[in-house]
DNA sequence: CCGCATTGACTACAAGTGTAATCTTAAATA
DNA sequence: TATTTAAGATTACACTTGTAGTCAATGCGG
């Protein structure tokens, strides 16, 4: 999986939100979460294309940019290498910790039940 | 909470294994999952106490080095800021993106059911 | 048609990171 | 005791990252 930059990451998920997008488009949409430099959001965004984890077509004199990484499998990816570095690579550890530390509300466990419950419709 | 780079944290991580710890036996440590060059390991080691993440007691000739914060602390913080970063924060759609990949097992469905009940003898 | 604004290209630059080598000192060994 | 060795301290160095600035071309408003 390509690496990805923290401040990188943060414009592609600006990107992954709505797509293709022109560049002040984008910048727009990033602006929306906090302030960002015109030319800090266009070099990070042209790393990303140099990365090849973003692509780019020609319209008119601009570009439009779009990811050409999955959120979806750069997420899972990205999950997994967490996982692996902190909790052995185990899910539950991770679920732990949030439970011990009282971070855990009602609608989290409510949404777990009911991923587990999807998951032994499909697996039992 | 302190900034800790990757490589930091996988010295970090042997650390907490066991502690006090001399730099060599550390390096031993570390060895057993992959190969370590002894000069950067210490370097990485210097650079955790230059950022109070370790500690150190003289003990002779030598150092012994003891980790400045929790791995649980440490675990639970970057835990929220993973969340954050990838799915708004919510702990369900990493799981359910394991779910989707297939790559949540029985054991730990199992494991996530076991938390869960607890959380509900404590909370209900 | 021309200067102005916008867009992308290229450049800048310090701090952080990964990966080690060299220097210094003190301890262990021959 | 003279020497090799092991620890920590210091130095090195290229690459990445965060954060912009400058340059050049192009299309737009007047």
């Amino acid at each position: 999986m390509i690496e990805v930059s923290k401040t990188e990451e943060e414009v592609l998920n600006a990107l992954w939100q709505a797509h293709p997008t022109s560049a002040s488009e984008l910048i727009t949409r990033l602006n929306q979460t906090k302030p960002w430099h015109e030319k800090t959001a266009k070099t990070l965004l042209n790393r990303l294309v140099k990365k090849q984890a973003v692509g780019f077509e020609k319209q008119g004199r601009s570009y439009l940019y779009f990811p050409l990484i999955e959120k979806q499998d750069y997420a899972v990816s990205q999950s997994q290498g967490f996982l692996d570095r902190l909790f052995n690579g185990k899910l539950a550890p991770l679920v732990a910790g949030f439970s011990k530390t009282e971070q855990l509300k009602r609608e989290d466990i409510d949404e777990l039940k009911q991923i587990i419950k999807d998951w032994e419709q499909k697996n039992d």
